[in-house]
DNA sequence: CAAATAGTGTCTGTAAGACAGTATTCC
DNA sequence: GGAATACTGTCTTACAGACACTATTTG
């Protein structure tokens, strides 16, 4: 048999496959805490569970992996996150009810203005503050999902600017190195974390200070190539 | 409908889901090169050609993906590899002519020692050394898997000793520069290389020397913790 | 002895840690 | 002026790069 012959009598529907889904750890900076956006399911199995967005491949609609992600947050949020990247895949025999299954799971980054107004006006989704995943019951094992996302994340910002993208379009290096600290578990020295992104040349000055108490602060904006940069030396943790 | 009934009338056959497979790119050091293994397809599709191993999820066997590309690599090798890490996953419409489909791709590393005489009485399996790979015409997207696993390695041959389960159990320190040298593509200050391996105690001396030509060199084993050591500070590239 | 390879001593350069100091706002 | 916050100066420390030097083997 040659390869067209066998293609043209190859009918997936023949084999069981594992159900395979995507999911996606979205995080936030706001009210100087870490959220994640978390959805209420609306269908078996786990109805009514809080879990991370995320959904089938619908083979028309999407090309890849990542346009399903980004379908399904799009639905959540109203809005395309722009940082987002690949976690890891967890399959097995447990994790579902229905059998066999594997996620592919992303990390993402948001702005929490920019998708504000389309969330508050969905009551089946919410941002959970990091802190309090703790406490939720969430559905199959997206705790563990959560919590490698937010350790790649740490990983992260030892190394690059990346939870950057969790901020505002623009935000001041206090509010950068917060996100940081937060990530990082514990306080970092203000002239290191300066040095650094000044010496990486990964910011724009947009020229304008805000201030709220105290002396104005500097706002910025990412640079574009700021996302893939990543520093020789790492912070301590 | 309450969960209990869902999940009894529920039937993945009446699901059409993406294809998944798992793959791995298995590394090993020899004659002081950097090889992938390669498995000459038996089947349909890409029948004849050459690829990495890997293939379908075995749900009877199979407790998680790992345990897939474990059993598909000690099919092919005759060992279970001491070094395996998930790469990413890949899942579009082009990459396999059944239609969408995806795969769990694995990195992996071996001493070639340790699977030379299965391999050599398979002829279906190859050792490639990974500047011939180019040339090599390879099923699916099997050559873009190679380079990711190949640039991930390189990134952590910066800062980290992982590439040394690529060598024999018990290998000399010029041995486990020169992998590293080969993944970074230039070559590493000895001293420098030397001083970071000590400082962070990831060695066992055994005390023995191995002579080729000049002075002989100690022989060392890596530690069990070297597989997650990481330096804060990277070499340069 | 020379050639070859393993391994060390030591200087320089760079960037992070520590922390005290100054600057700019509001009240 | 004082409180609060932003930002800087500068010393110390850690560690990688560079490279010349010594050590141990074979022939």
């Amino acid at each position: 048999m040659n390869e067209q012959d066998f293609l043209a009598s190859y009918n997936r529907r023949d084999f069981l496959s594992p159900l395979i889904t995507v999911d996606a750890v979205l995080f936030t900076y706001h009210e100087e805490q870490l959220k994640v956006l978390l959805v209420k399911r609306a269908e078996h199995p786990e109805k009514g569970k809080w879990g991370l967005p995320g959904g089938f491949v619908d083979e028309v609609q999407d090309n890849c992996l990542e346009d399903t992600v980004l379908r399904k947050l799009k639905e959540k949020t109203g809005v395309i996150p722009p940082y987002i990247e690949q976690l890891c895949s967890v399959g097995n025999n447990q994790r579902d009810a229905r059998g066999w299954s594997v996620t592919v799971c992303y990390t993402a980054l948001i702005a929490h203005q920019v998708c504000e107004a389309h969330i508050d006006s969905v009551d089946s989704v919410i941002w959970c503050p990091i802190n309090e995943i703790a406490q939720q019951s969430l559905a199959f094992d997206h705790h563990e999902l959560i919590t490698q996302a937010r350790e790649r994340l740490k990983q992260k910002s030892l190394y690059s600017i990346v939870p950057g993208f969790a901020l505002p379009e623009v935000f001041t290096l206090p509010e950068l190195q917060h996100v940081h600290e937060i990530l990082i578990g514990k306080e970092i020295q203000k002239k290191s974390f300066r040095r650094r992104i000044e010496q990486a040349d990964l910011l724009i000055d947009t020229g304008e200070k805000r201030a709220e108490r105290g002396r104005p602060a500097s706002l910025y904006r990412l640079k574009k190539a700021s996302a893939d940069y990543r520093f020789i030396r790492n912070l301590e943790f």
